[in-house]
DNA sequence: TCTTTTTTGAAAGTATTACTGTTATATTTG
DNA sequence: CAAATATAACAGTAATACTTTCAAAAAAGA
């Protein structure tokens, strides 16, 4: 598995940079940096002018890879959603009993994301504080139906039907497959955020997590 | 009921505004126009400096009224979750069966909403929209925390507890209430969000509503 | 109604952002 | 080793996100 793993090359829409950010040393420092930058001040307050202080290079710089931090951080959702995809997939191909392969999907996108020491430059465990604070910014903008329309949010809803294809495996019948895997996709990055922020509108906390309630909610919703 | 609308005074918390907007005719136009901006700009691009020009005011008569864009759209949230619980309480307080109040309750939350003809001066059709696009940015931010402590989303956190609270007399045994209920809210905006922009991961659409899909969950999480 | 207070508008000013363009130097590749 | 490419440094622009000052207009109070 980690020879597979330390194989891939992951697959971003080339829409998304000028210059692939894989292909050079600089490259790969403007995205280990901006996920610690992004993560420690957040997106509003982080500037290509910070980012090339904090490595060591010029803003212009930067701007050879990136149009602008929009991009960016399509570029590192694009990444996260696929690197989620390629576990999903790795996780989920040996289940013959399609109960079990939906609670290992459910787990894989609901749970707390640790380190892939196989990705050197990219610390999975920070992305996910990214996703879960920033993510939604990326569609939430008026250029939402033009990117979508390139293939900016691709990975994200590929992730999304997959789940929807083992939701309907489980229960045939159930006629909300897709509302319901883009509800639990989406709602588990919102508790993750409630149980860090809002905790008095969430049950899940340091013992109870999204995980949790997701099982229990598709258990009550998809057995028969 | 009409009676009782017209005399309500929606209260938001005074840290939002440098001067209440509802005491002058400058202000009330800077919230009616500002949501109509807002929609049809998108939060990035709309700035002060546009609004007083579309208002025929100047910049700095806003600035005397909000510090920030920012404050100005979590007046606006609190405004429209102020508006939201003052519906539920209303819609719900004659029910004795509290499955219909909760049905009731999460119709009210989770429907398309159309303009409330009683505030002159707010289009909540239109806020709606900004909700669906632009609320998860009022609190994902940097900020979130010392905004919370000051009572910045206390509104919206009383909405989620009413309809927690429902749910518990529905179903006592249920373990997660609260998370039920903040799913269901902010839920049902991103799938409204997904039905107008990314319609390949949602079955909700012009027949299916949100509201449907919700209905058909909690009948099967919390019925006995 | 007259005066005082408050509100608003106009304009100027500052620091920062979000870029673009140019040129010299450093690095890589063939 | 030469040519091509990548990067750094710097200058420059338009817009943003404010703040400040001052005068005029409007509202409130006596």
């Amino acid at each position: 598995m980690d020879q597979i793993l330390s194989n891939i090359k992951i697959q971003i829409n080339d829409k998304l940079y000028v210059k692939d950010p894989e292909t050079s040393t600089l490259g790969k420092k403007i995205i280990e940096e901006s996920i610690i930058l992004i993560d420690s001040i957040g997106f509003e307050d982080f500037t290509f002018k910070k980012l090339g202080e904090k490595i060591g290079s010029n803003e212009s710089s930067i701007y050879r890879y990136f149009e602008n931090k929009h991009k960016l951080l399509v570029y590192l959702s694009s990444w996260y959603w696929s690197w989620m995809e390629y576990r999903l997939v790795f996780a989920t191909s040996n289940y013959s009993d399609s109960w079990e392969k939906l609670k290992k999907a459910i787990s894989i996108v609901t749970e707390k994301v640790e380190d892939d020491q196989k990705t050197l430059h990219i610390n999975e465990s920070i992305l996910n504080k990214i996703i879960i604070a920033e993510f939604t910014k990326t569609f939430h903008t008026k250029e939402v139906d033009q990117e979508n329309k390139e293939g900016f949010y691709f990975i994200y809803k590929r992730v999304i039907n997959r789940i929807t294809t083992i939701i309907n495996e489980v229960n045939p019948d159930y006629g909300f497959s897709k509302s319901l895997a883009s509800n639990i996709v989406e709602g588990a990055l919102h508790q993750h955020f409630l149980k860090d922020h809002m905790k008095t509108i969430t049950d899940c906390n340091q013992d109870i997590s999204p995980t949790h309630f997701y099982f229990d909610l598709i258990e009550k919703i998809l057995k028969k």
